[in-house]
DNA sequence: CGATTACTTGACACGGTGTCAAGTGACTTG
DNA sequence: CAAGTCACTTGACACCGTGTCAAGTAATCG
């Protein structure tokens, strides 16, 4: 891939990610998006064959950007069980808002379309993955709660943290991006910790 | 509406019901709806002049048919505010999986269709406001917890009893409808109500 | 110089929604 | 019983967004 392609693929994949930012009503077609990165529409069709394909490659861009895995640093470091469930909160809850155009474009994709559900898919088992390693620390820590195997805790976390209760929380019950944060890691607490007596 | 309307009119309603159910990829067109009903696509479009129309239809004539009035009865006769948050989460709890074709269908809907997205909203609140009044029972008992005002506690019952969590637990993390009814039971009762000493 | 690369313009097929017009058959009702 | 209305049919068509195809242009490179 030469210079000017590679340059004219990071054009479409900034002004994507621009136009579902700020247009959050999922109405973005793909001329909108050849439009605002200066290219015709069949540009675009050489650049990325489908409108899923798009969209995967703008996520993983934006991961790219921001450096989702620096992001993620201070859960792995974190000593103890709780630290590392409140880490990886404070860390993914945080990442949302920062996703969230393109997440919501993606999981109205998916409902349609095979790749955009698999990627969507794969996407949502790294965070799982994180919510396990959060509550196995738990479980070796001996602060897991028996009401809970790690399996289930596991799907609760992730639950939890998913994109669609963030959206409802924040949109629909009007919280803050502090006030979800912190609400989210009082419930996780007191659902997925021991309790101390 | 005469009598042979009428008739017709629930055909279809039955139609739309029986093909969301079955085919829940959301790939349920005018068309297919029409043929099902035993009808031209043209008449559905005199009983139903959007799409939006007749999924909204639907799910009133799903609610009648189901009875989600009787079906709330016991949790607005409970006795302590504990027995109608049981009560309420095991009336609702249940009531999704009934409604879930065509909650689907709405959902995905909503995204594009200003009259899906108040439909399902509207329902949305009249859930909410059952949620509401579980808490409302808690706090005159005195068993709401001091960690949430009411209308925190509204909403975190509100949101843990969404569609899509139900969606994400039982699909995906494979839970069974008795697991999902009682794990949220056991969260919501440790979320919401006092610790009693 | 000629070939390749990156792009443009414009046409078009497809699938799904929603509309329009003309026609048919049945069942009211003056 | 004739006229009208009601419920529906058939078939065409416009619109929109995605995705494809073909031909042309302008810059770059060996």
């Amino acid at each position: 891939m030469s210079r000017k392609n590679l340059e004219t693929r990071n054009r479409i994949l900034d002004a994507t990610w621009k136009l579902l930012e700020e247009r959050l009503d999922t109405g973005v077609r793909m001329a909108d998006i050849a439009r605002q990165a200066g290219i015709s529409r069949q540009a675009l069709y050489l650049h990325f064959s489908k409108r899923a394909e798009l969209l995967i490659a703008t996520t993983q861009y934006i991961d790219e950007m921001k450096g989702v895995d620096a992001r993620l640093a201070p859960s792995r470091a974190a000593a103890t069980g709780i630290e590392r469930l409140d880490a990886f909160i404070d860390a993914w809850g945080n990442y949302i808002p920062e996703i969230y155009g393109v997440a919501k474009a993606l999981l109205a994709m998916k409902e349609s379309d095979e790749a955009a559900a698999l990627a969507w898919s794969e996407r949502m088992q790294a965070v799982r993955h994180g919510c396990e390693a959060a509550i196995k620390a738990l479980a070796r820590d001996g602060t897991l709660s028996p009401d809970h195997s790690q399996k289930q805790a596991t799907d609760i976390l992730w639950t939890m943290l998913s994109v669609r209760n963030w959206e409802q929380l924040r949109s629909e019950c009007g919280w803050s991006q502090k006030r979800y944060i912190e609400t989210t890691k009082l419930i996780a607490r007191g659902t997925l910790v021991v309790e101390q007596g």
